[in-house]
DNA sequence: CGATACTTGACTAAATAGGTCGGGATTCTA
DNA sequence: TAGAATCCCGACCTATTTAGTCAAGTATCG
């Protein structure tokens, strides 16, 4: 599993949402300027988010961003698979992803074995941080601020 | 971390050769037969390893490949890392190639704390797998045989 | 109406993946 | 010592992915 800047971006995007749920949408222009990211690049990433149901989108003058379910109803896992597909580091193992292999007998694969418990310790983390723990560790790290945006993300 | 179809050759023929370790040299044509890769393309990837130090070769008539150190001296990590560059899903939780990214402050950024677990998750299990080990795997998955060309990789 | 935002789809440049190919350098063996 | 077998090396090629950019359109608010 490797984040692609893209998938960095859209993991920035939706934590500066889950800081801020609760209190009305963000701007695509907020969020770009807060975190450095291309804007136009950005509502791309916003608008795949959208179409896969992470987010809302309210058009128009006071228009902007909010996280459609509960930040603590989306984990990291969901998210990276919709953004970069499997977790797994080869097909064979992934389960949202599977995709045979060459080997004649993946029972009997050993390569297969050990990827098998590296896709288990990568989907055991990302699994278990949802956006709210993602949030959680923001205001741990950081003391208490007085706007959500001001937040290093 | 992704393993590329490059990578996985190149884990398949270390693995042929860990199994023939220690009765002389393996050539290229067999590998490529038996694992059914690209002859040109794995000639490529041994000679890569062959320059990385995984593999020594011989030249000639009875030419071939053989490790240059023993199977249980090489981790799955090393190689990885060689083919396949960082484990880590982002560079900046990187320990061999550590890359600053753009955050502010890498200390209180709570993406990278959760990809830092994600990379201890993957290097633990790879760091933990020799070629020695995945040797043992082959053969407790199938049973002796008595070529070690024979065996399933 | 007009300014402000999101929406949609097409486009592009550069890097990476997955190979292929020709010919050269060694080494064994007859 | 010729010739066959084998590895060695660099160049080349095509398709896909990555990281964006851009223009024009649609909805919303005041």
């Amino acid at each position: 599993m490797k984040l692609s800047q893209r998938g960095e971006y859209a993991l920035r995007a939706l934590l500066v949402l889950g800081m801020s749920h609760g209190s009305g949408v963000v701007r695509i222009r907020d969020i770009a300027q807060q975190q450095n990211i291309p804007r136009r690049f950005l509502e791309q990433i916003l608008n795949d988010l959208k179409s896969a149901g992470f987010v809302l989108s309210k058009r128009g003058v006071a228009g902007g961003y909010r996280l459609q379910r509960g930040p603590n109803e989306i984990s990291l896992a969901d998210i990276i698979r919709h953004l970069e597909g499997p977790l797994a580091p080869v097909g064979c193992v992934s389960v949202n992803y599977y995709q045979r292999c060459s080997c004649p007998d993946e029972g009997k694969c050993a390569i297969r074995s050990v990827m098998q418990e590296v896709r288990d310790a990568i989907v055991g983390v990302l699994e278990g941080v949802s956006v709210a723990h993602l949030c959680d560790r923001v205001r741990d790290l950081q003391g208490p601020v007085e706007n959500p945006l001001d937040y290093i993300i």
